[in-house]
DNA sequence: AACGACCTGTCACAGGTGTGAGGTCCTGGG
DNA sequence: CCCAGGACCTCACACCTGTGACAGGTCGTT
């Protein structure tokens, strides 16, 4: 197997973990995506267990994952990841699918599960379900109105002057701003959560250096 | 101890191995920041274990190190960071820095020196030095309880839920978030900034641990 | 034309926010 | 001892925010 994990104390534990395992062989272990792309290495090996998140400056588990795929047709991709994992049914394509399996992380999870899910993955199985849909990213979701004001918003402009700058009402400003906060932090607690910032951070979190699709 | 780590793998890991330590109890173990700022649970502690980055939609170790500190003035803190960690001595203020260690990521720490640093941040040790400086940011500024009451806020936690937390009033908090936002803020036009939007935003700015020294 | 679905806007109300003025409590000079 | 300076707090005031209810608009469909 190849292993690819950003954090270097959780792949360190893995690594002493995963190598008490007779049936398992780590080829490599690494917290930098590309030294994993290497065809030799690709062929060899019969899963990749692979961080989604590898942190900002390097591709994400999914694109390694297809890169990976891209050298051994047969290869298993496991994604490990504590975030949602659907992301991978919605940019991964179907023909490339099989043998594709997401592991949600949690601390629970017994060494010898994730030995049998990593089997199983070499085997072809995919545990992937096709993206239920009807999902939409809450970005995509906003209306022009919406981005227009939330994108003010999110640089640190107050309501009035939003108001003032695209010539409609302070109140339609703040029930624009109310709207897209309901689609932006749709779990919020209305006693404990400032809607604005909480809206802000997510804001900034979509627009950034993010992702398929839509062009601007 | 109180232990706060982002990453469920690791944290579960962690847990299971600190716990077979007969003189290390575990009061919390947590990846969301806000459970662990409780006085009662701040008040038992001897010694909290927060990983730095605890992700984009809360806040980091080091705004937790510092409320759970205004909880209890004696609580060690450890910060665990793969980064680059003089972050620390640069935005916390000299006088809270007794007690607090930081601690690289790495795959080779032996349980056992986890342990004894743990111990040693209990006894009050320090292992930041105090920068070197010359370096005034707008951070070093800002007093424990602002920065406390500032990197909630920052957190989108509102300001009459972070008084509930912190055990202070609303009224106090929102002047300390007023005095923050005049420091964090300097040039801002009250008529056209949200003040606690571009406070956040620059603080996040100052906060981020892939900050070199240098702004603007 | 009538319909549904969406987007946009107005209004009123409850509650949150930012700030100056002015207290208390320390701490460290003089 | 008294005093200055700072952190923290309370209060009151003016203003800002978030939201439900509701009323047009504009589409594309029936």
């Amino acid at each position: 197997m190849i292993y690819v994990e950003n954090d270097p104390a959780l792949r360190g534990i893995m690594t002493q973990l995963l190598e008490q395992r007779p049936d398992i062989e780590i080829l490599l272990a690494t917290g930098i995506a590309h030294e994993a792309i290497d065809r030799r290495l690709a062929e060899q090996a019969d899963v990749a267990l692979l961080d989604l998140a590898l942190g900002s400056s390097q591709m994400n588990g999914i694109d390694l994952g297809l890169a990976l795929r891209s050298l051994n047709d047969n290869i298993g991709i496991v994604i490990h990841s504590q975030y949602r994992l659907d992301t991978v049914a919605r940019v991964v394509p179907p023909e490339a699918l099989i043998g594709w399996v997401t592991l949600p992380k949690s601390g629970e999870l017994p060494i010898g599960d994730l030995v049998q899910t990593l089997r199983d993955a070499a085997r072809g199985m995919t545990l992937t379900e096709p993206l239920a849909d009807s999902e939409t990213l809450p970005l995509e979701s906003l209306t022009i109105r919406q981005r227009a004001v939330m994108g003010m918003a999110a640089s640190g402009i107050k309501s009035t002057e939003i108001a003032r700058r695209l010539h409609i009402s302070h109140d339609a400003v703040r029930q624009d701003l109310s709207r897209a906060y309901k689609i932006l932090v749709p779990d919020a607690d209305p006693d404990a959560d400032d809607l604005r910032t909480r809206a802000v951070l997510t804001y900034l979190e979509l627009t950034r250096d993010d992702d398929a699709g839509d062009g601007a």
